[in-house]
DNA sequence: CATGCGTTAAACAATA
DNA sequence: CTATTGTTTAACGCAT
């Protein structure tokens, strides 16, 4: 039980940072919630791309992927690497319908989440731009 | 069987 | 004062 860095578990390591790198699935992204009109909707899509390490049937719940693991693709995604709060609910309502209006409390999670792991932190807006008050970013 | 991890709920301090 | 944001506990369920 060494520990070092838990982080993320990044596979063997062998695969390089794949989650990182293949945020290509969100590239423009805008056309992805398209097919809507079925309230009864999988969702869980844009995923179905990746490789195939985590197959959609884990026994999990009815969550796609770890809210850790949304929240990272969300500020990975931003154009700065750092989002607030309200941005990262934002980001995450638009690439995952199924937050849409199913679970009451995830967003409590989504700041749990940043709160308690050590891969999120949080800053303000140091001596840089003006808007954005204060924003999580990936501590590596 | 015990421990660790993730998720959810909820009680709150701190700010905006 | 209200709403949002941030921190922290506790309780479960599941996997190791």
């Amino acid at each position: 039980m060494d520990l070092a860095l838990p982080i993320i578990k990044l596979e063997k390591g062998s695969v390089e940072d794949e989650e990182l790198t293949n945020l290509n699935w969100l590239h423009e992204s805008k056309n992805l919630l398209n097919s809507f009109g079925d309230p009864v909707l999988r969702s869980v899509s844009p995923v179905q791309d990746l490789d195939d390490d985590t197959p959609p049937s884990p026994a999990h719940s009815d969550l796609p992927y770890d809210a850790n693991c949304l929240i990272f693709m969300a500020i990975e995604d931003a154009p700065s690497k750092r989002l607030p709060v309200k941005d990262i609910y934002n980001w995450i309502l638009e690439h995952f319908p199924y937050f849409a209006n199913a679970p009451t409390g995830w967003k409590n999670s989504v700041r749990h989440n940043l709160s308690l792991n050590k891969c999120f932190k949080k800053v303000d807006k140091d001596r840089s731009q003006v808007r954005m008050p204060k924003s999580f970013c990936i501590n590596l």
